[in-house]
DNA sequence: TCTATAGATTTACACGCGTAAAAAAATTAT
DNA sequence: ATAATTTTTTTACGCGTGTAAATCTATAGA
């Protein structure tokens, strides 16, 4: 082999396309002849050039990479739900770019800083919620094509993507008041997640449709580590003989992960058979939520939809086809996943 | 506030600083004065500008991109020790970039090909091990600074920092054999996460240390659905009668949680009580260990530490500081997490 | 065969900043 | 205060690519 090419103008002498021609190709390859792609492909496949990255993004109106902020990228269920993206986003020809906000809204707003210096094509964001800045989050999405998942955040970006709470939550209060003891709500008292004010919401009105009074077990705790929390508030209802034989519905997985651990640890047992003390749900279909013990019934959110949907709507706005629709808004419905806890 | 500034010679005009001396600033706030480097900074906050990220990049020798390569982001373990390091990269003035090579050969590649387009000042990988494309991971790193962090790879990088798991496992292995049954190992046949072979290594030999005969529980199972497998498994291995009263060495946390999954499904009591019918350990506390039913007792590695030594010698090899030190290693121990499972 | 048209080439300039060299200014040491 | 040194400014070019306009060439339909 000789030397490394350096330069696409190098590249066009050598495969006998100009580089313009060259430029077109690997700003879409679909832009130029079948002819000429095949001839382009064989050279590149020859002489191992890719463009320099820095030169190529420095004057293109609109690069090719995409943003992708998760609240948490420690959270198993935003990990998953950000490995889903990013494939879908490949294959779409761009280039992810994941971020996490580690739960912080500084840290949000900082990666999206960083984001607006690449020039992204566009960002999906999936918003701290309540604790978000939410002016900068404005200011952020009139600058960049933005999709918001997973949480919505009033007036923010073109789109928004996520789960139908009232549904999921109503679809699981229903079952439990069916099968049992009417469930009452294990949340924190100022939960910095995502959607847990709307499932608080959800919860209640659910419950008055049934004609059932709600009851919010409202714990205390800060910070992001759920199942330590839901651990050491779990502890101390589970002693409390009030709660004896009650149904727990818990705001999301990851308390239940803990409060479960909690139940073990206390000698109380959790299912839906006539001998256990309690039952317990949860919310998310947790990817560990299948080896708790017991395993954990909870709700899946279709993150099958909710990606593509919010991926195929970013690539719309990108290519400036949609027009002057305004905000567009779906909510998906999520599916009960019974097991053995509840 | 008028219009946006676009150029750095627009912001050079506005603040009174020469363009050259912006720019070194840019590329290093400590090479300025003290008393530029405060008109500098004032302007910044007063007009808002930042240099065109592309643009800087093109020409700069060395950029401040430091590449950050984990195995798997979807483990919790993983993306906890990515957190660790970001924070630790972003300290030291630098900017992280991380990947997830979702546990495959040819994504590790891609991720090493397209931060090469990027010029990075310098590499962390954690690479596959054993299922990485070794001849592309030296080819790889003999033109970019890097550094192995999590498991080894022989004439890979500059310097490889880990955890010791002849050190950890012995403890193990000591601990378990000095209160109760002498553990059994219960590992993938064929594993693809990186340190198995070394643990399992590192078993036998310290069961042969102590005189006692090992015991390789190899399961099978393809993947890094580690739970799911050691959930699958174990429920064979636990109605098996032969292991009635068996201490079982997991080869990884995630393994423990599928068989501690199986165990209470089965109603085996796990832990090192008298009226237990298992002991189960497993390796590396997982951030879910703590709250699995019983919680695990596990292995700590000493992440901190790893972290910190792989991103300062980072820094010492982007310095040019190390001369021709040859490849450095270091091994940190493991601490024994001592909870309810065994 | 001629013509209409999509696609390629030629030419030329722009992008925003890095960086080098020499000159000027500011600071520190004597 | 003067000399020595550090820091900034001036000037000028280079980086590798995007992109526009005009021109040329290949392809297809009549």
């Amino acid at each position: 082999m000789g030397r490394k090419i350096k330069t696409m103008e190098e590249f066009a002498s050598l495969s006998g396309i100009s580089r313009p021609t060259l430029s077109k190709f690997f700003n879409d390859a679909q832009s130029v002849k079948k002819s000429t792609r095949l001839k382009i492909e064989q050279a590149i496949e020859k002489h191992d050039y890719r463009p320099n990255f820095y030169a190529m993004n420095q004057n293109r109106r609109k690069t090719k990479n995409i943003g992708l902020v998760v609240p948490n990228l420690t959270d198993p269920f935003f990990a998953g739900i950000a490995r889903k993206l990013e494939e879908l986003i490949v294959l779409s020809g761009y280039n992810p770019l994941l971020l996490s906000s580690h739960g912080g809204p500084e840290q949000e707003i900082a990666n999206l800083d960083s984001l607006r210096s690449i020039k992204p094509a566009g960002v999906l964001l999936a918003p701290l919620g309540r604790a978000s800045n939410v002016k900068k989050l404005k200011d952020f999405s009139s600058l960049v094509p933005t999709v918001l998942f997973d949480a919505n955040v009033e007036g923010v970006g073109e789109a928004f993507f996520g789960s139908d709470n009232h549904q999921s939550i109503g679809l699981m209060v229903d079952y439990l008041a069916r099968t049992g003891q009417p469930p009452k709500f294990f949340e924190m008292k100022d939960p910095i997640n995502p959607n847990a004010y709307k499932r608080r919401a959800a919860y209640i009105s659910a419950m008055e449709k049934l004609g059932l009074e709600p009851e919010l077990l409202q714990i205390k705790g800060d910070g992001w580590n759920f199942e330590e929390i839901g651990f050491a508030s779990g502890r101390q209802i589970i002693q409390d003989s009030k709660y004896r034989g009650a149904t727990i519905l818990c705001s999301n997985d990851r308390l239940a992960i803990g409060l479960l651990s909690a139940a073990y640890e206390s000698g109380q047992r959790v299912g839906h058979s006539a001998e256990c003390d309690l039952r317990v749900a949860g919310h998310d279909d947790h990817p560990f939520s299948r080896y708790t013990c017991p395993s954990l019934t909870t709700i899946a959110q279709d993150y099958d939809a909710i990606g593509e949907r919010s991926v195929s709507e970013m690539l719309k706005i990108i290519d400036g086809a949609n027009g002057i629709a305004g905000r567009s808004e779906e909510l998906f419905e999520g599916r009960l996943v019974m097991r053995s806890s509840a």
